[in-house]
DNA sequence: TTCTGTTGACCACATTTGTAGACGAATGTA
DNA sequence: TACATTCGTCTACAAATGTGGTCAACAGAA
């Protein structure tokens, strides 16, 4: 299952708030996207059709919620995206980063102690 | 410029040899992509038309070349897909990639070595 | 010289994606 | 009760994408 640039969106808002209608997802969204209502309607409705998303009526509106796990997405995410891209290794993907941009003293130590747990 | 799924197929042939026919593309593509040599051209085609690729006229063929860099590429799409999916963070990423599927000695290697330049 | 195969140009068509309008039903409000 | 607002549903439509066909021109073979 695809998830779209414009429906992930959609998608962060309920893993931090699971639960909402149509409209709070609207507004929740209004300071990064200036989408109608109807756009966000249109992604709920298919992000629902795909099973990305779980529905639930509450009086003649829906609330939505997750229906894959954020975790689990992003490993699928994670996984294509080396494999389109860098042919599966993860050495070089990180390579880039830190040099187009320098990775973060947290993302740093992170790593380093990541490192360190995958080497034993 | 967006390239899509299909089209890096094609600049990743082009990427290791450059200056190829449509019928080398299609020849060096046959072993992973079942397309018909219209599809291949019609993928140059595109990727000519983006400025993706450059062309020389050779007789009555073109020979394709990639316009672009393939490292640049490597860093754009990287610096994409980490806004998007893990907002700029690159530890999480790679945490995802040894959970899921585990990172070769080679990538524990490089990102050790990478590590340790960073922090100095 | 006639046939055949290859080439780029142009065209086709379904699906996905981004973005949204129209509309009838229901609900809250005056 | 009449009206405005809000819902979900259906519809629309252009751009991007995946996949490939048609065809006229040309080059090489016989």
């Amino acid at each position: 299952m695809q998830i779209s640039d414009a429906e992930l969106e959609v998608m962060k808002v309920l893993w931090k708030r699971p639960g909402l209608s149509a409209a709070d997802v609207h507004d929740a969204l209004s300071d990064k996207q200036d989408w109608s209502r109807q756009t966000v309607k249109t992604l709920l409705s298919r992000l629902a059709e795909k099973g990305a998303l779980d529905t639930v009526e509450e009086g003649r509106r829906y609330l939505y919620s997750p229906a894959i796990d954020r975790s689990a997405y992003e490993t699928r995410a994670a996984g294509q995206f080396v494999d389109k891209v860098f042919a599966g290794r993860a050495a070089p993907l990180v390579a880039h980063l830190a040099d187009s941009r320098g990775l973060t003293p947290e993302d740093i130590a992170e790593l380093e102690s990541l490192i360190e747990r995958l080497k034993s």
